[in-house]
DNA sequence: ACAATAGTGTCTATTAGACACTATGGG
DNA sequence: CCCATAGTGTCTAATAGACACTATTGT
């Protein structure tokens, strides 16, 4: 017997909480700044309010399938790798019902935000939260304590590992390196304490920047990862 | 309109999963081991398996309740802190429907699981793993990789900080302490380098152990931290 | 005196950070 | 030649780990 069968009508029966996923998504902009994806609400007396893109969870999908489909579905942006960050669960959270939400974060290239119909909202290095326009001070629900979660997260994996996420290619100089990585952190870097942390993740190809001013800087990839990969906080 | 109205029934209605607390509560054995406590199911067909106490969390309550009712039906325990670890989402981790688990970790003393009904199991330095009876080999469901989880937690919390969860009364010897540590991280310290790391997170009380052979040592107290708390990984 | 535990001085190896120097391309 | 960027030698401060020594109690 499974669970689409009768018995499992009295278990999903009795009143239990709705879960939703929300996703702080994030990228760095051209000027090197981070910034998160956030969508105008159109609900009932809260058209105007900016949240992050959510959806509730089906029956029959994981977190990720639905994380994905509330990119697609909300704001038009396809194939990222949501992780759990932590399920905010107060009991008053949502006005709609009782409504519980796994935050999820997620940090991919600008590119690949190309034709969404959310807004970047550049994030504040000093209050980890996005910079709304005008009169506005916070995010509908609890979702300037996600982004300050997401931003914390991309914080701690841009620590100490090369470019994890994948914002720049599989070649890259370690100055293109650094700038990705000085525009995750918000903070500046030496170059030579820099290099010398980021070396022992890299491999070098061989190859040479061109084109540039300046002496030709040698091309790097990223160490195969022998163990562990990105965790959630 | 709140959410106790008829507005709620569109969004309760609609078929969703269910969601599930597992806990698994740690403490530290008489003879300086790392341990979980273990129920053993009674379900049809699952009689005689182990598993996290665990229960399903009902509309109106929050998680951390919900685990705390988990800890008193099911192994009776009370009056812990629970901390979430992550969601467990695969669609088919529960023959019973559509279940998600939001895993939690608590590491408590030993003196607080008097009176259980649930049963302690060892767990294995190496594995991360409870040392099960006989033949047995995994608890039920995903709950290893739950324990798994929580060991790391618990290590991560004790690699830094002297006795974040208060396993110790409020006062006590760097040697105490020390053997509450090497329990929890499964391995020995020097005492001097265990010495150096803890007491910039310690204040001296000004008195004295007595009635031991050998030198007496001084009393330390936890420094009232600053900032943040312990946070889940 | 001796056993046992508490606590410290000091050496080494490693590391982050900073400064300043050398290296190598384009114009 | 000059400029700009790449890359390195080296100094300093901080820190973990280890060893060995001194300190202070009970018996």
């Amino acid at each position: 017997m499974t669970w689409r069968d009768s018995l499992s009508r009295t278990l999903a029966d009795y009143p239990h909480p709705s879960i939703a996923v929300d996703v702080a998504l994030l990228t760095v902009t051209e000027d090197g700044r981070l910034a998160v994806l956030l969508h105008e609400r159109e609900e009932q007396y809260e058209t105007g309010r900016w949240s992050l893109p959510g959806t509730f969870v089906q029956v029959d999908e994981t977190l990720r399938v639905a994380a994905l489909r509330a990119l697609r579905k909300k704001v038009g942006v396809t194939g990222q790798e949501p992780q759990q960050l932590r399920v905010f669960d107060a009991v008053d959270r949502d006005d709609r019902g009782r409504v519980m939400s796994v935050a999820h974060v997620d940090l991919v290239p600008s590119d690949r935000l190309e034709g969404t119909t959310g807004t970047l909202r550049r994030v504040d290095s000093a209050t980890r939260r996005p910079v709304l326009p005008d009169g506005q001070n916070g995010l509908a629900f609890d979702h300037d304590e996600i982004v300050e979660t997401a931003v914390k997260w991309a914080r701690d994996a841009y620590r100490e590992r090369p470019d994890p996420r994948r914002l720049i290619g599989e070649e890259f100089t370690l100055l293109e390196l650094q700038r990705v990585h000085e525009a995750v952190l918000g903070r500046p870097w030496q170059k030579d304490t820099f290099r010398r942390h980021m070396v022992q993740y890299l491999d070098e190809t061989g190859g040479l920047s061109r084109g540039a001013v300046g002496k030709p800087a040698r091309l790097f990839r990223r160490t195969s990862p022998r163990g562990e990969h990105s965790r959630p906080i």
